[in-house]
DNA sequence: TATCGTTATATATTTTAAAATATAACGATA
DNA sequence: TATCGTTATATTTTAAAATATATAACGATA
């Protein structure tokens, strides 16, 4: 068969004006983005985690800490369960019974984890702020 | 009502061991994320819009580059859709109809773009590989 | 020992997202 | 003018994710 190469004529890049003039105007455009930990392709400490943790140690509970993030209990001792499961020791211990039915409370190995993760946040943070401005420069 | 502060004592960070140690031994623990661009909070142009770009320059086709990534043709139209619609000028050229049926062209813009995102990948892979390093060591 | 709200778990329901299917219009080419 | 594969669009079906609901165990306290 004979070979038709219209379509296949590729783009190519030639000149290299500022980027920002591609968009519209009066549109405000930003680089933005997501972090976590994986373990073996797996995330598992991302910012839903993080907020959970730190709503856990708040309130003292894994079912208000929950509400709060309006997530379901279900998935927030999920989210628990596999933290626990991943770390060396749980960061999270919980308490079923007692006074006021219960209760979990983090270890100090989970204040480091969250220490460490806005730690990170601010560097991303930065990051994502020095793209933005050399995407509109 | 007497206030009940056992489980409102919170946990407080004391020491500052490394963050690797608190991970089971021998999982190895990365740090991963995507990176984005949005305008009015919608994001509009992340891996996969490039990568159908990149592959609609290379096949000439929307409906061919779908399919290499096992993308519906609906899917993908959509996304080209959107970025057309978010660019000053379109960055994807279809032609409905014609030798071959049609097919669909990009213009230098929509390169550019692919360029400006392969430079902006490279940043972040080194800033990944970065936390990767401070995470491990 | 009865009460309480929480943890822990299973199951059912709802919602959302994705995929699959169908169909018309299109225009260069033979 | 008939053919072709693509674009463009709507509709249906399927799959996945999230949510809701229900229930038992628990243990300090009154």
């Amino acid at each position: 068969m004979g070979i038709k190469i219209k379509h296949a004529r590729k783009t190519e890049l030639l000149m290299n004006d500022s980027i920002k003039n591609l968009f519209k105007e009066g549109i405000q455009v930003k680089v933005n983005g997501s972090l976590w930990l994986q373990a073996g392709g797996i995330h598992f400490f991302g910012p839903g985690p993080v907020e959970l943790l730190e709503r856990i140690n708040e309130t003292g509970s894994i079912n208000a800490a929950a509400k709060e993030m309006k997530m379901s209990y279900k998935k927030a001792w999920e989210l628990v369960n596999t933290l626990n499961q991943q770390m060396k020791a749980p960061v999270v211990i919980p308490q079923t019974g007692g006074e006021k039915g219960g209760g979990s409370t983090l270890t100090s190995e989970a204040m480091q984890l969250i220490q460490y993760h806005r730690e990170m946040r601010q560097r991303f943070a930065a990051f994502l702020e020095n793209e933005t401005r050399l995407l509109n420069q």
